[in-house]
This record gives structure tokens, sequence and C-alpha cells, in this order.
DNA sequence: ACCTGAACACCGTTCAAGT
DNA sequence: ACCTGAACACCGTTCAAGT
């Protein structure tokens, strides 16, 4: 009876978790982690700020579950790759790609402890570090240090990007002013940053960042042999 | 002539940038983070919250300056170890305890980009990798694979230490409650975080913190060999 | 030259009043 | 039951006035 006017009757403007979680993502997509205010969001919702609050616990709620989204949609690819390592590292790269997209998601990740977008990488990644043959005993450390590698990077790449938004530089003239400041730090003191500051320039991001996935494997296969 | 009253003229409750750090650290890890407010500080340096910007910039060079002084005073110590491997995991431990005693500067430092806390780490770490043999080509590569690491670790337990906080329970009783929401995951969807939820609960941080720096290792060495 | 502290612009959150 | 939006408590930062 009432089927046939439900679909037409459901006001589509109405309040809904999701619907406010899509509006935040936009609002930090094009504003940044500072533009996402009570006020502003609201205003984009057509509604108060105190209606927020009916759907969401506070900022810092909002803020996980936003980052959430972006890591579920990262992760949601099938994995038809041929080998352990392969899945790990495409992985690895859909989140990374995934970070920086939305940069402001890197900062919120590292601040989001157990909770589920965390889980979600942990899960898909511990499911391929099993299925790499690492002994039971070592799965949590193995995962783990995966996953700590990768919000590391995460965060450091927002952090980044965060810089260098605050100096309305690009990124590639903010990674060029820290290799003038790296090259200029005392030759006594700092041998090694002076030496890799010429390589910071131009370097490709993604692929130091498979690399460093690839020495965690690497070391995982080696521990795995050795067991 | 002035020499003779200089020291006992100076008065010793100047404003200097290195008391306002002082305070700002001991204001930090009394209250958390949340503590550090321009009127709390300004208070227990008694003077006006307008004072402290005659020596500072802002809120994040007043952080990143008080992360700074934990980091350097944890790779301060002297690193007469046997082998490089053995010198990078002493740092690695200085600076995961560091942080566990101060878990404000985890959060800092993982938004503190090319900044001097990070260069600090950098360049310990960088120099080990240096002594180990690794290639020139891979020496960026691998001191920022660790670097990284580390950093998410740091910010990890960061938001573990301040989850805890904020419900009001001591860091065990979190990790139980933690371990308790993951073993009721759906097991279709989360086999494998459910299978380590046991081994989260008792688990020694440390152990699990060096194990990872263990599997960088292993790879880093094994990169070596091959070239 | 440096400190003082009131004032400003803003933000997260609450809650009585509406519908 | 849910939205509305004024009000509250608070915070980083500025700046004219002091010393």
């Amino acid at each position: 009876m009432n089927k046939k006017t439900a679909p037409r009757a459901r006001r589509d403007d109405m309040l809904s978790r999701e619907r406010i979680i899509d509006a935040a993502i936009d609002l930090l997509d094009r504003e940044g982690e500072r533009g996402l205010t009570f006020q502003a969001l609201s205003a984009q919702l057509a509604t108060g700020p105190g209606a927020i609050y009916g759907h969401i616990a506070n900022k810092a709620d909002l803020l996980t579950a936003a980052c959430d989204a972006i890591v579920a949609r990262a992760v949601a690819s099938p994995s038809d790759d041929a080998t352990p390592q392969a899945a790990i590292r495409a992985l690895a790269l859909a989140l990374f790609d995934a970070m920086d997209d939305h940069p402001w998601a890197g900062a919120t990740l590292i601040q989001a402890g157990g909770q589920m977008p965390v889980v979600r990488i942990l899960e898909r990644v511990g499911q391929q570090i099993s299925a790499l043959g690492v002994p039971q005993a070592a799965h949590w450390a193995g995962a783990s240090a995966v996953v700590n590698y990768i919000l590391g990077v995460s965060g450091q790449n927002a952090a980044n990007a965060q810089l260098a938004r605050s100096q309305k530089a690009d990124r590639d003239t903010f990674l060029a002013e820290v290799a003038i400041a790296w090259s200029r730090l005392d030759p006594a003191q700092y041998p090694f940053t002076r030496s890799v500051a010429g390589q910071l320039r131009g370097h490709d991001d993604r692929e130091d960042f498979l690399a460093g996935v690839d020495l965690l494997l690497a070391g995982l296969v080696s521990q795995a042999q050795i067991s």
C-alpha cells in the first residue's frame, strides 16, 4: 500500500551520518583540515551546527569516519595478484595514492589507534602475511611492522603537504627548499643528511615508499625460510 | 668592570625561548597535549600570553621545538655499539622510550616534516646505514624507510596513549578493550584481525617494535649482499 | 627593547525552544 | 523524534599602552 509512495515520499535532503561524512570529505578535500568546521559543514548541509550531533559524537569521530571512508574505498579493489608480495605492494600503493589525493586522511589515520580504518589495513596486510608462510607466532609482529611503516609514510606525506600548503608553495618547490636547508647544515654534525639532500630533489616518492615495503617483505621472507 | 656584577645582575626570571620550551614540556607532560595553552603557559611563566610571541612564532613552532628537545636528549647518548645493527637498535629503543615517556612528542614528531627533530633521527640512522655497507644509491631509501617506520610506531603509540587517557583507562585495560572489540569482528571479513586479537593482549610493545626494526635491517643486509 | 593584558576573531559543543 | 540557532566556554593571536 504505502510502498508505492515511499520512494518519492522519502526526503532526499534528510540528514544522515553518511551525508554528513560525504560533506565533510568534500570540505576537507577543498579547504584542507582547517576548513572543516561545524559552521561550514552545517552551512553546506543547509542546517544548524547542532543538528550534526544527532548523528556523530564529536569532531574526532567525524574525522575518523571520513578517513575510514577513504581507506575503505582504497582497500576495496579485489586483489587478484599472483603472489602475496605483489598483493601487499598493490595494497600499499593504493593506500599511498589515496593519501596523496586526500592529505588530511594521512594525518587522521595515524591518530585513529586500533579503530576501523587501521583495522581494515591490518586485515588486508595480515591475510597476505599469512599467505607468505610466516609462522603463526610472527603474524602480529610482521603485520604490525608493515602497517606501522605505511602509517608513518602517510603521516609524513600529510605533514609535507600541509607545510607546503601553509607556505603556499607546491610540493616540488617545498621539497627543493628542504633540500637547500639540509645542504646548509653543519658538515661535521650532519654529513649523512647533507649527502642525501641531493637525492631528495627529483626523487620519486612512490618508488621510495615501495622500496621500504620491499625491505620489509625481504626481511619477512628470510625469516620465514629460517624457521 | 661590569663583569663583576653581570652574573648576579642578570635576572633569573627573564623570558627566553629555552625557558618557554622547558615550561611547555612540563605542561605537556603533566596535562597532555590539551593542557598546553598560551594562558596556562604564560601563567606558569608569570607573564602575559603576548610575551611568548617575542620568542616563538606560534603554537606549531612551540610544539616542534619542544619535540626537538625530547629527541635531542634521546639521541644524545654516545653510540659505542659493536655493529651498525646494534647501534640502530639502540637508537630506535632510545627513541621508543622517549616517546613512551612523552606521548605528545610522538604525535608532534610526525607532523614535523623535514624539520629538525626528524633530521636528527635521519642523520643518526643514516650514518649507521652507511656503515652497514649499503650502496650509496640506496642510502636515502634505506634510511627513510627506517625513519618512517620509527615515526609510524611513535605516532601510533601516542594515539593509543591519548585514547586511553580520554577514556581514563590505563594502557593495559585499553589494549584489552581493543582486543575484545577485535575478537567480536565479523569472522568472514576479519579472520586475521580476530586471530591476532589474542596476541595483542599481554604482548610487549618494545619487543614488537624491535622486531620491525630487525625486519628492515635484515632486508637492508640482504640488499647490500646482492649488490 | 621588552613585557602586559585586554580585545578580537574564531571554534566545538550544548540546550531550550521550536516543528 | 528531530532540527534550529543563539549562547557558552574556550583558544590562538594581535596590538596599543605601559616600563
